[in-house]
DNA sequence: TAGATTGTTAATCGATTAACAATC
DNA sequence: TAGATTGTTAATCGATTAACAATC
């Protein structure tokens, strides 16, 4: 029942089941158990069957969940049961290997555009796409209705372009940038930063 | 006091402090109270100031925190108050895009060997560090004495590096395959996952 | 039927937030 | 002195885990 609030943590949990099962489907096993997924991704059985009772009861009693019936209705929850058109801005190094990091065309998130600010990129083609130039954004991103917009330009820019993609009528973006961008409530921004990733790491260390 | 445990959110939000409060410098601010820190991080003060206290005593009643000396502490609890030798493996799009960002080399992290299975790659030559081929690695890191291992390879081979990288003798290990890798309780993994990332975005769309 | 495993409640554990005395 | 802000305790909130009846 979608009446209760789901946390956060649930959600991103989410993928790393749904990745799990689509190996063992492709690996044609057809039943897994909560115990079985617990092992395989570090966690807690009662975790695992507590977060997907959430969404409804996708499993069978003594013999656990059917692996592509559980896809299905993971893809489903997590809205990814179509394509979701993506932008990009920021045709350098990080951007150009998201956009060739097309292992997430199959859960059907599509780079649809690329942008970048500089004359020198504008053209260039990555990935089948050719960069465009920042002017043309919030008219290409309404043409394709892209629903989510990745950010991987510099810190010092990555704020005007959220407001370019807001603008845009973009629900959600992905944060490269190695600073906080400030946004309306209603849309969700993760922050990917892999500096701040490194350097808590650091703390482990002996 | 390092008596009691902290928690793992808790090292999270310390990178992302130390970078607002290099900002803060940089910009000649002498002075910032966990009320500024809150309202730019989006975090509530009390919880900064938990944090911090969780180290000692850094602030003074009445006046905040000193914007230098705090950046100092930050880094010394982080550890990267020295330079802290990384390798990376796989030297595709998202590894090169990775040594290239050196953002990190100012918080002391430093790339200084890079390793790909592909003899095709061995050899070339990326931000000023010639690729190497696998069968050099343990020895290699050892030589450099490496404590954090980044992993940038396909999932497939994910699991065979980190064995390696643990051979060696990393501590740590920043991992960007899509993959949840295996290594002994004392070494520390961190995932960084954008896949997930961008999957768990596609939920809170409408 | 016996064994296995779910869905769910209750217990536990941990993290965040509010509040305030101490003090600059 | 008055105002501001820390460090810290206590209260709250939320997430994880254990336990078990239901049932395949």
């Amino acid at each position: 029942m979608k009446t209760v609030k789901i946390s956060e943590a649930v959600v991103r949990r989410l993928p790393i089941y749904l990745r799990f099962l689509n190996e063992l489907s492709k690996k044609n096993v057809y039943t897994v158990s909560s115990q079985d997924l617990g092992v395989k991704l570090d966690l807690n059985p009662a975790q695992i069957r507590k977060d997907l009772a959430y969404f409804g009861e996708f499993g069978k009693k003594g013999i656990g969940y059917d692996v592509d019936y559980l896809i299905e209705k993971i893809r489903q929850i997590l809205k990814i049961d179509k394509v979701i058109p993506v932008a990009l801005v920021g045709a350098g190094n990080l951007g150009r290997a998201l956009c060739n990091y097309n292992a997430y065309l199959k859960d059907n998130m599509k780079i649809v555009a690329v942008f970048d600010e500089l004359e020198s990129k504008v053209g260039e083609s990555i990935n089948n796409l050719k960069v465009k130039p920042m002017r043309e954004l919030k008219t290409t991103i309404q043409e394709l209705n892209v629903r989510i917009g990745i950010i991987t330009v510099p810190a010092t820019e990555a704020q005007n372009v959220a407001n370019q993609f807001v603008e845009g009528g973009v629900e959600a973006i992905l944060n490269f940038a190695p600073i906080i961008i400030k946004v309306p409530n209603e849309i969700r921004v993760h922050h990917a930063d892999f500096t701040a990733e490194l350097q808590s790491l650091a703390y482990y260390l002996d």
